[in-house]
DNA sequence: ATTGAAATTTTGATAACTCAAAATGCGACT
DNA sequence: AGTCGCATTTTGAGTTATCAAAATTTCAAT
């Protein structure tokens, strides 16, 4: 098999993410939102589709959806590793931030040799997830995601550490950043105020920052370790 | 103007390599060099050359070659800074080998964005040349080019310095350094012998090298620095 | 001058990817 | 059950980059 063209790791990647996104493993991913998620019409994905299940890289059932074939998935998962490999090499290597890191790995994961990729992996003492917190598959493309608790469903006044981002808007990662709000972050929810549709959270230094409810969704969170 | 695809990058790229390779600044380069230097058949070049004529970036007069216009080269000069900062990025920073380099430089040229060529020429010290000696064009587009003597023309008995090897070739580089042979090795060349078209070369701890005369004249040298 | 070989250009196709807009199918709501 | 609206697919066309092979031009050698 030739490998793929860019293009196809895109739809892939944007395929198993849209699956990933609602949740069901085996749940279709309607057209629309594919091609939204391209920034392409409609017309054209349905026309990728087609191609890519020809190439037996995923299902496509008519007028429901696509949905990725274990060959598809293996495929996707390799650049999602290529992609968040190269996201933390560009924060921890090359000092950027957090916030720009993502367009660059979005180009730079189609150009990345295998080998550039392995050395980077080994570099980092192959790392297990990402800036944002989200899990690196290994080099066969199996990946293990833990559930995560998010700060609408954690328990208040617990302390908690802060794992993962479910966001890469750049403006949001930045606000993110400058509330030091940063995988890795221990942090405790206080309060919950569904009318006023915010959450109230203490950071860094028990420093009080509010967010909105709809944010608070994107920001996931593990019992915090018991201190040594 | 929009951004220029890869492929009109790589034209631009192998059209300057091309004039530089021959010396003259104004010569033209003919259509079926080119063609080979790109790997496309010469109708190819014929056609995409046309269109880079269209867009201001070469001059091109039928049946005798092309030349890059002002705008063209500087573009070629900014694609050859990516390249050359990616290479010694590639060796200093990842730790590949030098001879491997040039092919993942090839690729992630293309998709690196003036951000990241400028965190990686800011992280390596503003280098003025890559792991071959080639120079590096400043973000300005602008580059000095040192005129160098090569194994061939250099003063026999006389200690120089490696400073320059105008051939990528992956196995050709691996040759040379496993001999010892890389930029900023002190050197001396104790005999040329015609008939045998071969060149002996005192390298590192006085260690004898022969090479071909074909080879030798793509090592180039500049007198040794008085020692301190 | 003529011719012949080599380089170059032209022509006609193809592949991959895309859009606009027309046609079609699906499901929800009366 | 009928129909309306929306999502999806189809159709037709355009772009970029490529090749194969035919046609043309150039230049050097007779």
């Amino acid at each position: 098999m030739a490998l793929p063209s860019s293009t196809v790791e895109n739809y892939l990647k944007a395929i198993y993410q849209a699956q990933a996104a609602q949740g069901g493993e085996h749940r279709l991913v309607p057209m629309g939102r594919l091609a939204g998620a391209l920034g392409v019409v409609p017309g054209t994905a349905t026309t990728m589709v087609k191609a890519l299940a020809e190439s037996g890289l995923v299902d496509y059932e008519p007028y429901a959806g696509v949905r990725l074939t274990a060959a598809g998935e293996k495929l996707a998962a390799l650049v999602l590793r290529r992609h968040r490999l190269m996201e933390l090499f560009l924060v921890q290597v090359v000092g950027m931030s957090w916030a720009e890191v993502h367009d660059e790995a979005e180009r730079l994961e189609h150009a990345a040799s295998d080998r550039l990729i392995e050395r980077i992996d080994a570099m980092l003492g192959r790392p297990a997830s990402d800036p944002h917190g989200d899990p690196i598959p290994d080099s066969t493309g199996s990946m293990v995601t833990p559930e995560y608790q998010t700060l609408l469903t954690c328990p208040l006044g617990r302390p908690v550490v802060l794992t993962r981002v479910t966001d890469q808007d750049a403006a949001f990662l930045r606000f993110l950043e400058s509330s030091g709000l940063k995988p890795g972050q221990a942090i405790e929810v206080e309060a919950r105020n569904a009318a006023a549709d915010h959450v109230v959270v203490r950071g860094e230094g028990r420093r009080r920052i509010m967010i909105g409810m709809r944010a608070a969704a994107k920001l996931q969170v593990a019992p915090a370790a018991p201190a040594a």
